[in-house]
DNA sequence: CTGAAAGCGCTTACAG
DNA sequence: CTGAAAGCGCTTACAG
């Protein structure tokens, strides 16, 4: 970099002398507004590579009437948020909306992680799967737009977006009903984003199945460990159930990891669905049953949605809120229920 | 929040008009600098709350004549690096060192990661894991000082912390030698930050343990995919290794995994040692025998050569790179080597 | 402690 | 396209 020949870091007016063009050539250069020619054009940005230049977001964002960067929120330790970041920097590469991250952690609540991207100022915040009420998440936003992924919200200033629980958790009751299963097990959440509405959604298909009467439900954490801790508690049992659907991935692999470790056969002595197909699911030899969860789209919707906030070219969305479908991946650990 | 009733967020100016003190009072307050009686500092914080002020960060670092703020960047797919993101955190909550994260995936490349950070002025760059050369990481920080977490690195004007590889592969190789092993695999990742320096470690333990010449190396990914398929290839070999270590613990799970489904013991007939000592080795009823990396204090020193680097009170300091030291867990996938 | 002021690096509107 | 200018919300040095 022959910037660092200049003991500063290069600002828009290095670059302006060095491609012999005006400070405010340069700023519509790289704000991509209308005003520059091509062969102009390229001169800037030719001059801003020789010198390694790179744009200062914090004056950007002081200045613009309209801040445009997205702020995140997203917990360290759920491996489902880090595919949604995935997704959205592949949605908003190339774009005006640079994307700001802030995470939960055991060490930071979300108060604390909303609080240090609205001092960033962002122009909209997506937050990935909140613990917090409507009403403290409202507060905490202040006017910033607020955009929820991975769980419903009532409150109409706040846009949402989540998987259609009630047609993956329908796909995978039917899939099971169809097998044979009607004493099903559903492993629950009830403290996760989302996890009410999934509960919600297992009685629905249960109901909707004819097995209502005989599926059974428990509550707990969203981790391998509450998976291994539930199948110890199911052999301890004295009636089995033929087939479990569990929160999510991890919770169904740790309650594998404990049925294979003590002899039960998957599928044959049970069936076990997880949910979010991740890659968990996927790799061999696990090849887990599990409701996969789209999180390209729930990516690129959540993008969209804090983008159209940010330039309001229309009237809010309605409405707001989008489930977006899921489909059940049918692998190797779901299979006819075992007559006992 | 009262402050949702200007119409804007508010500044320090409406604090210092709510407060009936200065603007450059607030400003004092919220540096922490000395100048406010504890009595107005209360008052200034009091009102700050009242209105909802969050200072922003944007003005504060472009006007700040050095910026504090902590540049982090991380891979979305390494767990290890949201462990080590828990502790950056822990680590600056309270001090004048905001994170700011910028990731890197499979649609966002390690320059384009650092460019983001750098356009938020950071006074110094973390980098967990990268995967550049020391001169483009260099070239593409240009003159924020840079510290390196997981690798070593040649160039004295890099930071870098990372565990002792040395100490950790001699206890791994050390505990399978006591248990009378000899034929012992090492599941390798060279393409990944620290895979050659771990490499080598191996080598070195195993010349230390007299059993250079029964050991064999196989070499790959760092994830369960990578384990899976090594379990198949050794299952088909004609002779078995007595032990193996893989390169973390993702792919020593993943080995266990294709092991325990086709009947393979372990340690019965084979003993697993993970690298790591992460939560996929914790729990129950992987409960894996493990190198401990201590996430928490190489955390710790990251942030503080950040600092030291920030605020440079003392020329830097030498050595410029540090060895944290490991320490090996054992669980209950290592056992006696079996006669064969 | 106050109060007035300069300035960080941009964006933006404006006269030419 | 240029060039001069204002101003985003802070930090910082200064006279009182």
């Amino acid at each position: 970099m022959s910037g660092s020949s200049m003991g500063r870091r290069p600002t828009m007016r290095d670059v302006a002398r060095a491609a012999g063009v005006s400070q405010s050539l340069v700023s519509i250069v790289f704000r991509g507004a209308p005003g520059a020619g091509a062969q102009t054009r390229d001169r800037v940005l030719a001059a801003a590579r020789e010198l390694g230049y790179v744009r200062d977001e914090s004056a950007r964002s002081l200045r613009a009437s309209q801040s445009t960067s997205i702020g995140v929120c997203f917990q360290t330790r759920q491996p489902f948020h880090h595919v949604l970041l995935d997704g959205m920097y592949a949605h908003t590469a190339g774009t005006n909306h640079p994307l700001v991250l802030s995470a939960v952690s055991d060490a930071r609540d979300e108060a604390t992680a909303i609080r240090g991207l609205l001092a960033y100022r962002c122009g909209a915040l997506v937050l990935l799967g909140p613990r917090g009420d409507e009403q403290s998440l409202l507060a905490m936003a202040g006017d910033t737009p607020v955009v929820v992924v991975g769980r419903r919200v009532d409150d109409r200033s706040i846009d949402w977006v989540t998987s259609d629980d009630g047609l993956g958790m329908d796909q995978a009751v039917t899939h099971l009903r169809t097998l044979g299963h009607r004493r099903v097990l559903y492993l629950s959440c009830s403290r996760a984003a989302g996890g009410p509405d999934r509960l919600q959604a297992f009685h629905d298909a249960a109901a909707a199945n004819g097995i209502s009467r005989s599926v059974t439900v428990a509550d707990g954490e969203m981790t391998e460990q509450r998976g291994a801790r539930a199948a110890e508690r199911l052999l301890a049992g004295s009636i089995l159930p033929t087939a479990v659907i569990a929160f999510n991935d991890r919770v169904a692999l740790g309650l594998m990891e404990v049925l294979i470790r003590r002899g039960v056969a998957v599928p044959k002595d049970i069936s076990v669905v997880g949910f979010d197909d991740s890659e968990i699911a996927q790799r061999d030899p696990v090849l887990m049953t599990s409701v996969h969860q789209d999180a390209e789209s729930l990516a690129r919707i959540a993008v969209e949605r804090a983008s159209q906030r940010i330039h309001p070219s229309s009237p809010p969305t309605d409405p707001h809120g989008t489930l977006v479908p899921t489909h059940l991946v049918v692998r190797s650990t779901t299979g006819e229920a075992p007559r006992r």
